[in-house]
RNA sequence: UUAGUAAGCCGGAUGAACGCGGAGGGAUGUCCCAAAAGGCUCUCUCUGAGGAAAGUCCGGGCUUCGCAGGGCAAGGGUGCCGGCUAACGACCGGUGAGAGUGAUCUCAAGGAAAGUGCACAGAAAUAAACCGCCCAAGUACCCGCUGGGUACCGGCAAGGAUGUAACGGUGCGGUAAGAGCGUACCAGCGGCAGGGUAACCUGUCGGCUAAGUAAACCCCACCCGAAGCAAGGCUAAAGAAAACGUAUGAGGCUGCCCGUCUCGUUUUCGGAAACAGCCGCAGGAGGCAGCUGGCGACAGUUGUCCCAGAUAGAUGUUCAUCCAAGACAGAACCCGGCUUAUAGACUUGCUAAGCUC
RNA sequence: GGCACGUUGGAGAAGGGGCUUAACUCACCAGCCUUUCACGCUGGCAUUCACGGGUUCGAAUCCCGUACGUGUCA
């Protein structure tokens, strides 16, 4: 369910999650996280050349856009994220990538600074249909 | 059979589920006051990376520089001959040189008698005498006087030493000593004859000589305007004031001359903007198959096919089966080459050695 | 995606066929000087010029290829 929709595609939007976003890291991937106006999650990933040449940088950007995809329902609507992969990303398998992002966007949910408004998005997107499916 | 060599060809396969880009169609869906168009959503069908898509090393199409002009100069490139091609530095066929037993492979392979440069060493680097060899001829002197010796004037370029390179090489003759001085072979140069479109090859005669380096400058022949799809075009938008210069001026066309075109430059204020959409953009020097011509590169012709077109940039995930267990690697305007990376699989021709008939 | 350029001790850099044993500055190390530190002086820094071929008598330098890096263009 990931289309364009739920991209984030311009130069703008990533910066603005660079400087003003909170962010959280693993050995596979940095998750920036900042809220929109949308109302709708966006999601924009960032590989660069350190990762590999062309071929290797398709493979990670599809490995991370195949996991965000299964693990949709968790992420909070009326919010901007970046993934910028990392290294690590290279050997990593969708499977370990979606329990990865659950993990981080679990950590970012019980961050200490967050607004209470988006604490009250948090369970009306668990009655999203495909996070029900994620439980079975 | 083993080893090798050359050319061509393939680059995991099949099925299922969930997803993504593009094209076309559909919907009683939705956005909009309504309709159309368009967007979004759902749905059906078709389709979706490479032999190198890579490096950007060459060539061309295309676009802009107003049109794309002339001469001279500079700069860059190519360099045996003949073809092929839209073009090329690619490719094909030959010549020469080199490597290999051979099939075969490699070569930026024009000109060094147009001129310049070439460290160190060495006597000397288009130039001749340092060491050395010789006293046959000439002059003078001496002696034991048909002769011998010494000196001078000379002769020589064989040997030594240096060097990448020393004025053809080796053998024999010849000579006072020597020398292409003569001769045999080899190498080089020139003439003539024959063959070949040509590079060149073969034969013969001649006199006997002329280092190497041009991926050093250079000379000769031929070629080249520059930039690049982030080219460029369209859609929407706003200019105003002041100062300077006013045609013997400024700017554009790489430099100069001719030719030709345009009218400017700076500052301040303000607007717009660093954000968009559409076209360019995929039917092409196209692919495949057959036939004809050609040794071949290739050309002609007939039939047939339409085969990615994104714009934060589409091929992934899960499962099953098979085998040799999957290498290098991802289109971004498009073609022709070159170069580099690459697990392996297959086909055909040829060569060498061994064995069998 | 295109275009232009670079690579020389630890760092910055010169040298563009032979005179170079590859200059110079800084850093670092050792010694001298000083009661000590700094300054100064002397010597060193195990490199062969990113890598692989070629041209040449001779290559860091010229030519070809490869690798890595930098700048720039809407």
């Amino acid at each position: 369910m990931l289309q364009k929709t739920y991209r984030l595609k311009r130069r703008q939007d990533f910066r603005r999650v660079y400087q003003r976003g909170k962010s959280t890291a693993n050995r596979a991937f940095v998750l920036c996280w900042r809220p929109n106006r949308n109302g709708v999650p966006r999601v924009g990933f960032s590989v660069s050349k350190k990762i590999g040449k062309a071929v290797e940088r398709n493979r990670v950007r599809r490995k991370l856009r195949e996991a965000c995809r299964l693990e949709f329902g968790f992420f909070a609507p009326g919010y901007d994220y970046v993934l910028i992969a990392r290294q690590g990303a290279r050997e990593a398998d969708v499977i370990g990538l979606r329990k990865k992002i659950r993990d981080a966007l679990r950590q970012l949910a019980l961050a200490p600074r967050r607004p209470a408004g988006v604490m009250a998005a948090q369970p009306a997107r668990a009655a999203e249909p495909a996070g029900e499916k994620e439980q079975g």
